[in-house]
DNA sequence: GTAAATAATCTAACACCGTTAAGCAAATGT
DNA sequence: ACATTTGCTTAACGGTGTTAGATTATTTAC
């Protein structure tokens, strides 16, 4: 009665498919319209057996999100094993996951929740940009070099963004969770990119 | 007749009311539950009315994003005005920042995307832990202090995932529009974080 | 081989969503 | 007093996630 394993193979295989056709659609038409009904078109059945495979939609997404964490862990440990100096490794491991976020968009959305409305938002908000002058401003002063060109102070005021909405977000996804940063942590790390800023 | 502009009053204050009453809605219950209907029950309205203050619900999200725009420069250019020296200046900006942010975290979220997904979401996907190990061993090695303490190599990968992470976002959200990032600049960013970490 | 039981799948429906059109009722202009 | 505009509501459309019930196909038992 080999026939058990057959059927299983396939349930396994439908539930491969619907995962593999939400990714699908969410490459043609983002996250935003990705629906039970669209996932059961593409896999030729109704909706409701896809509940047969997953609890919910969420059921989905977690399973995608899993399946993100486990292809990333993949990259960069592959980037690790390649080298053996420390610091290169550290290098090839964030430019792994650089790299990743690149190549799987969409899961890297998913897994850390990139908000993709902003895209077209910004050309019609001019308010968006106001505040970015003012840092542009003094991270000019703060800069040894004496006039230094307008990309080179972008850059540095992307970097100091970066990290402060990185340790913001971390904040925010692992609120109540240990980890909770406090005002000191957040001023060395900001003393340390105007440290940086000018080498 | 100076009814006109009572009435103009009353047109702006419904207004008013249903961008606070959406705002409370979210405090209350998120975005995603965040629905026209709702809103026009809190202003005990029915749905339709609110498409004569807003071309539709985007509206007033991008609403609530300008107004957060707005009050973030307001924040940020007064934490300049009260010092004088650049590099605190500097510094208090960023605190401002990072204030505003979670002193208006449903703001904060709306405008730059931060998704409360995760936060339940770790606590049940190992996976998402796994990656986390490979870098702390790493920044061990890398690190000159000879056997750090746990929170602090912690600190340390949150410090560059910070940083990757907000070049990421950058990267998704201006795709197409100017100031695009290449490896070089990576790399870049990835050597000066690690010249920090041993300081 | 036929009948019963089980599995696989679909149809129909529920409650909600954003949005629009039609209609009513009160206030306004003339 | 009548006509017109305004404010607001009800009803509906097409969409969403999800569930229950009916239907069909497949397997099992005799």
């Amino acid at each position: 009665m080999g026939s058990k394993e057959r059927i299983a193979r396939l349930k396994e295989e439908t539930r491969i498919n619907i995962l593999d056709a939400s990714l699908d659609i969410v490459k043609d038409e983002g996250w935003q319209s990705l629906s039970m009904r669209k996932i059961a078109d593409k896999i030729e059945y109704t909706a409701p057996i896809i509940y047969e495979y997953f609890a919910n939609k969420e059921g989905i997404l977690l399973e995608l999100t899993r399946k993100g964490y486990i292809l990333l862990t993949a990259s960069v440990r592959k980037a690790m094993n390649g080298l053996s100096e420390p610091a290169a490794q550290l290098e090839a491991m964030w430019i792994a996951y650089w790299d990743f976020a690149f190549e799987n968009r969409e899961l890297y959305q998913l897994m850390f929740g990139v908000d993709m409305n902003c895209c077209e938002l910004k050309k019609i908000m001019p308010e968006a940009e106001v505040s970015n002058q003012l840092y542009f401003e003094i991270i000019k002063e703060v800069m040894e070099d004496e006039d230094p060109p307008e990309d080179l102070i972008c850059r540095k005021y992307y970097t100091f963004w970066s990290v402060i909405h990185g340790l913001i977000s971390i904040n925010m996804v692992n609120k109540g969770r240990g980890m909770e940063m406090n005002e000191q942590i957040l001023k060395d790390a900001i003393k340390g990119i105007i440290k940086y800023i000018n080498d």
